[in-house]
DNA sequence: GCCCCTGATATGTGATCACATATCTTGTTC
DNA sequence: GAACAAGATATGTGATCACATATCAGGGGC
């Protein structure tokens, strides 16, 4: 048996994007908040080219925007940029959704309700942190199930984009499920997964986008 | 009045992008061509670093292929690829031009009969170059009437990637508009929007896409 | 004549340096 | 005391260098 952890291969500046790219995800950067690349090469203990192109890559993925020609900050979602986003996820998601629901297999679906009883366990006992995760495996196993590596790719970059808004959305997760009743709709999701309905799995996918994004819109003000 | 023209202040790394990407778009790179950072450097009159970073990026957007660890090849379009990068765009475009039917105005039609007018004089006598740039043009002026920078984005880099499969196909726009009749299929779609039904521009759109593609794959062979 | 080994070349990656300029600090003047 | 200007600092960008290693060529052994 090897007990050998797998080396670390990848080359520095996929590594530096990663951390990056899951500081973001995660919250742990404030929308808006400056970065620039010395002060990160110091944090991570590498020169700023790795950095740099880490950066680069997050601002083309708009996940880190640029200001003026020597200021960047983590992206701030507008109302308005949040409403665009979730045009587009309630228009691609959903169908990602149905292409799952006609590949997917018994064992995915039992696979799904393992995961699905784990995001409810992170919602009920768990951090933002915890919830975000177990929400992003459970969606993310169905989108793999659609096997449309392209599909997959644009929901990805939509995700990104979306860290902030999903970060504030989860961090009231049980109270804006307790108001809408939508606690068991993934359990709706997985039921109609079980059925073979397709477009009812990708009805309910759109709705749970929608009424979670009106919810979050409605409470902006607070 | 200001005779001088507008100084180019992009920073070289995006200038190298553009560069890059549009060579890439227009065919002028065979797919799987091997590129090096040092020759397109030595091409482009610049040191390694803005190469890089360009390349980088292109990498993260499919276009360019990282193969080993040292060594990088113009993305290849495989039929399995083809088919999925399809599946994606049937889904996603014709929902965008649903949304740019729900938008326009008198004034946007007036334009795209301008572009389609100059589409169809570039399939009759313009070469593949001419082609692609109308056609392009064509579709991202309904596109941007849509009004969602989200979707612009996604559609954008679906089209990137699609960039050797729009080339073959209109290598031979003639013909397949001849075979499959559907030479008029934009001024269709201008119809549409003219009287208003957005469902029939989204068919019209989707179907295009479709059988475009179902001819191109019939065609693979040859 | 074919195969494998070895040295040479090519290549991506990371670090460092140089530079222009945006941003901040500080001191001076009214 | 406040406003503005000049110097200092910080920062992104581009070039160059160093290095590990993948790739290739040529020669030697069987």
């Amino acid at each position: 048996m090897n007990v050998l952890r797998k080396v670390e291969n990848q080359t520095l500046h996929a590594r530096v994007y990663q951390e990056l790219r899951n500081a973001i995800i995660r919250g742990h950067f404030a929308p808006g908040e400056v970065v620039t690349i010395r002060r990160l090469a110091t944090e991570l203990g590498t020169s700023v080219m790795p950095v740099r192109e880490a950066i680069h890559r997050l601002i083309s993925e708009r996940a880190i925007e640029m200001q003026g020609s020597r200021s960047m900050r983590i992206a701030m979602l507008t109302r308005e940029k949040i409403e665009d986003l979730i045009r587009v996820r309630s228009i691609i998601e959903p169908e990602a959704v149905y292409l799952a629901a006609g590949r997917i297999g018994e064992d995915d679906i039992l696979e799904l309700e393992v995961l699905n009883r784990k995001l409810m366990r992170a919602i009920k006992h768990g951090d933002v942190d915890d919830k975000l995760l177990a929400n992003r495996a459970f969606h993310f196993a169905v989108y793999e199930i659609a096997a449309s590596p392209m599909l997959l790719q644009v929901i990805d970059s939509l995700w990104l984009q979306s860290g902030p808004y999903l970060q504030s959305l989860f961090a009231s997760a049980d109270r804006f499920h307790e108001e809408l009743g939508t606690e068991f709709i993934n359990d709706e999701l997985i039921e109609a997964f079980r059925k073979g309905d397709a477009g009812l799995a990708r009805r309910i996918r759109e709705k749970d986008i929608r009424v979670s994004a009106e919810w979050y819109l409605n409470h902006l003000d607070e």
